[in-house]
RNA sequence: GGGGCUAUGUGCUAACCUGGUAUGCUACCGCGUUCGGGACGCGGUGGUCUGGGUUCAAAUCCCGGUAGCCCCA
């Protein structure tokens, strides 16, 4: 495709998402994308190694239904404040317009915690922790962008409960654990947890962390988010659990959700280059594809006997392979290919027929690498080339997102950093609302830069730090940047 | 939240200003030749986002709707 990815970000996301068949833009309800096989089938992928993840952290699966009646959305305060600007209603069925309408689910804290009400009875009930993998809708009053907002997404979200306030900070701690381990190690995205602001906390929520990454055009990206949310739902909810003093007492709560459609559109934003997807090899729909090579000269109906005797070879091992035996030219393919992402490149002429060996080229290297290996070792070299080619998305991706990290004194070194695509930390007053909120819409003002929250676990500054808008004395680092 | 731009076959596009048979490439279908980095020849299918208005006549002019993109906050 050739558009360049850090000049032109924009031109090269909406470009790929059509050229590689990633999404249709085309379904005439605005905010509403059609997600196409290609992507879709990564995505299935990343659902099955977060959840897998969830459940060896001892989380269970459920299904809960998309309508919640409106009284039941209405039960917790804040939430349905912070929310209820975002709702699509069902008023009618049928021809009959509804008694109570009902919220298609923006989020599911009203759906679920009815019942855990009526599921926790005592300590032997606890912690129950349950998500589900499930879309939801939010009308969304920002311009909408296919993969990072849209009104429709889909996402995992995993609602627990605990005895104590220790339990669910533990929760925290392992989601963001989770979070490491799935999003980083796994996807190969790096990101920063943010103790959000107080001012920009999820609805009802006593503290929100939420990962932020960087996109190549210098704006982060909120991907998952875990909240504490205290006793506030569990009071709202009547969720009580009868303690070992025999005491009735309120759950404690948190909710974790990384939002997989919005994380697959970060993942291939990260990876991708100015040819087209670079996917990690676990997470590509096809992670080899053969190319037979039929020259005038040769014997074509070997040569694709030997791709179908590779193809299943591969195949037997687990390893997700096809042979492109279309009638488009071998170097058609190779363009083709490439722009989809797939990891390894298999060349297969007279050569390689004769000699039963393999020409392999693999998705990053500059253009023309080729090697020769013998087709004994192909299982072997594949994995290793794959886990290699991952190895190095994430190395990769890990030091662009350091190299654009830093550190501002002043309004005008903020400015500066932030020009340059940066996250910046600055020392800041204070995170409560009717403290900090005025510097942070100063800085928004003056450089459409977001004060994101303060890193979970840096130490505050020393003393003679002063606020960078306003000169009081900072309490915390606070990082700063431009904002999806 | 404010502003701007756009909509013609699958995609890109010409015609729009100055109303009159809708252009080319690509894709797709058929046949043949090709195949070690985006092949070629011949034939073919398919189109003016939507609703109204003006007019003998609308892709073109006017008004509304829908959808997409960009910029600012």
């Amino acid at each position: 495709m050739d558009i360049d990815k850090q000049k032109n970000f924009s031109e090269w996301f909406n470009t790929i998402i059509s050229s590689a068949e990633l999404a249709d833009l085309r379904y005439n309800v605005k905010g509403f994308v059609v997600f196409r096989p290609w992507s879709v089938k990564s995505m299935k992928l990343m659902y099955t190694a977060y959840e897998a993840e969830l459940e060896r952290r001892g989380h269970s699966p459920a299904l809960f239904p998309a309508l919640i009646p409106e009284s039941n959305f209405k039960i917790e305060g804040e939430h349905v404040e912070g929310f209820t600007p975002q709702v699509f209603w069902v008023e009618m069925a049928g021809g009959n317009k509804l008694e109570e309408r009902l919220a298609m689910r923006p989020t599911s804290e009203t759906a679920m915690y009815q019942m855990y009400a009526l599921w926790i009875q005592g300590t032997a009930d606890l912690p129950l922790k349950i998500y589900q993998s499930c879309q939801v809708w939010r009308y969304e009053t920002k311009a909408t962008k296919p993969f990072f907002r849209s009104r429709e997404f889909h996402w995992i979200e995993a609602h627990d409960c605990f005895a104590d306030e220790a339990g669910a900070r533990g929760q925290v701690r392992e989601d963001m654990e989770m979070t490491q381990a799935v999003l980083f190690e796994q996807f190969g995205i790096p990101f920063l947890f943010f103790q959000r602001p107080e001012w920009d906390k999820f609805p009802g929520a006593v503290h929100t962390y939420a990962a932020d990454t960087l996109m190549p055009d210098g704006r982060v990206l909120q991907l998952p988010s875990t909240h504490l949310l205290g006793t506030n739902f569990a009071k709202a909810f009547n969720v009580y659990y009868q303690n070992d003093k025999g005491e009735r007492a309120p759950v404690w709560q948190t909710c974790y959700g990384p939002a997989i459609s919005r994380i697959y559109g970060a993942m291939f934003s990260v990876h991708g280059d100015n040819r087209g997807l670079v996917l990690p090899y676990d997470f590509a729909p096809l992670q080899v594809v053969i190319v037979p090579i039929l020259g005038k000269d040769k014997d074509g109906t070997a040569i694709l006997q030997y791709c179908q005797e590779v193809l299943e070879m591969l195949t037997r091992a687990g390893i997700r392979a096809k042979v492109d035996d279309s009638p488009n030219t071998p170097g058609f393919k190779y363009n083709h290919w490439e722009l989809q992402g797939v990891p390894l490149r298999v060349e297969v002429g007279g050569r390689e027929a004769e000699q039963k060996t393999l020409t392999l080229v693999v998705r990053d290297a500059p253009p023309k690498t080729k090697a020769t290996v013998p087709l004994a070792s192909a299982i072997e070299i594949v994995r290793k080339e794959g886990s290699l080619l991952s190895a190095r998305l994430t190395a990769k991706a890990d030091d662009y997102f350091k190299a654009h990290l830093s550190h501002a004194a002043t309004m005008d070194e903020l400015k500066a950093a932030l020009e340059k695509g940066c996250i910046v930390r600055v020392p800041y007053c204070s995170m409560e609302k009717n403290e900090g909120k005025a510097c942070a819409d100063e800085i928004k003002a003056k450089f459409a830069g977001d004060v994101r929250g303060i890193k979970y676990d840096e130490k505050p500054p020393h003393a003679k730090e002063k606020c960078v808008q306003c000169g009081r004395d900072a309490k915390h680092w606070a990082y700063v940047a431009r904002q999806y």
